[in-house]
DNA sequence: GCCTTTCTGTTGTAAAAACAACCGCTTTGT
DNA sequence: ACAAAGCGGTTGTTTTTACAACAGAAAGGC
């Protein structure tokens, strides 16, 4: 667990909160640390979450399998994102996704309710630690619905120029490396592989932009 | 303002607290009555948002328009409910989309980031409203996730289901009432207005539903 | 009551997306 | 090194959507 204290001190959940303090909150509150191989679950749709996540090795995708096996992936988690706090309100229902692992990964759960409900004075954290969660959670927020916005659009042409030039504005450059594959990137948008790929194409035969792998260059 | 405390105290914002204490509390967070007559924008995007706001009476959405006229309306607020909430951290930008009264209105604004930032022993209540403020965000988050579900359908018909059965659950009627006419959950659903009134009649006669105005049932 | 505006449904056409099938290239595993 | 699996691009066909234009019904204002 202490290997990933230098990782957990720059979340947004220990923010403001100093690495030996962590570490005596961390054994306070049930931390556990899990593994996952490529392709394991680390969550399935349906459960119930009584704790909250941090990613801090590897990468996840929150995704979604319909009858018919297609599938949607809601967001990417990064190294540092917090996963799973939308869940720990107590008449939250079941988890709507699955939550799966797209490398090797390395997780810390850890019992938030004990934060939330347990007496406010027992531990000075708890106040710090509630705000970050609150401030995590609105930034989520606000990440969904720019990816409404993106989704939102008509054409696939549209909802890569939007996903896109957001990212190239968060990555403040023309020139990003995106955590997709093409498939992922159409299961993210929710439009076809193949019509993407072509669309694609078009638009770097248009002179709009370029790419190699998942990298992405905007003009 | 003393109108409206019975609707405050039903507000996910005041949960747990009494009637006398939140009329002490909106006048330490300095809470502000706004009104407004059917169609003024409540806030514009692009404004940097320093308060939470409740609507008391009315009904608003949550929209955008783009350079084009077209418009997306990200979500309808009812009487009880918060917004503005995710853009009270720090951090968070300008709003990122309008909001607007369907009818004339009544809003309570408060500057929430007086309970965030001052000394949390300052007021018994702090805590508390911390606390259901970040309940009523993992609220609306995981409402976003399933609006997200909704326009991630590939095709007309699959959004309408999602959208109205997801109504029905919530409901938990097969005959539902929706807050939205027909142009209105278009730009709710992110499709043509022509195109998904076909589709609801086509729907109609093949005996999935029935409609009248906003009333949906489910067969 | 009458006029105007808004709302909803209808139709036809053009554009776009989904779908399916296939190919060549790269990566992975043994 | 070889086979198998995964990935990205291409093409043609079918389905679906967007768009535009219009008409009748309902609602609202004077």
């Amino acid at each position: 667990m202490k290997d990933y204290i230098p990782v957990l001190k720059r979340t947004k959940l220990f923010s403001g909160i100093g690495g030996e303090d962590i570490l005596t909150m961390l054994s306070c509150l049930g931390a556990e640390l899990r593994t996952y191989k490529k392709g394991e679950y680390v969550l399935r749709q349906g459960e119930h979450l009584r704790d909250i996540v941090i990613l801090v090795e590897g990468s996840l995708h929150i995704q979604k399998d319909d009858y018919w096996g297609n599938r949607s992936i809601l967001r990417h988690i990064g190294v540092g994102e917090i996963f799973g706090e939308a869940y720990v309100a107590p008449e939250s229902g079941a988890l709507l996704n699955d939550v799966i692992a797209v490398e090797n990964s390395v997780t810390v759960f850890f019992d938030v309710k004990r934060v939330l409900t347990t007496c406010t004075s027992a531990c000075r954290f708890h106040n710090t630690m509630v705000q970050n969660l609150f401030f995590a959670i609105s930034e989520k927020n606000r990440s969904l619905v720019q990816k409404l916005e993106h989704i939102s659009r008509r054409t696939i042409r549209e909802k890569l120029l939007s996903y896109l030039s957001e990212e190239a504005k968060k990555q403040n450059s023309g020139s990003i490396t995106i955590p997709f594959n093409r498939q992922q990137l159409a299961d993210y948008l929710s439009v076809d592989r193949s019509a993407m790929s072509n669309e694609l194409c078009k638009m770097r035969d248009e002179g709009l932009l370029a790419f190699e792998k998942n990298r992405f260059r905007l003009f």
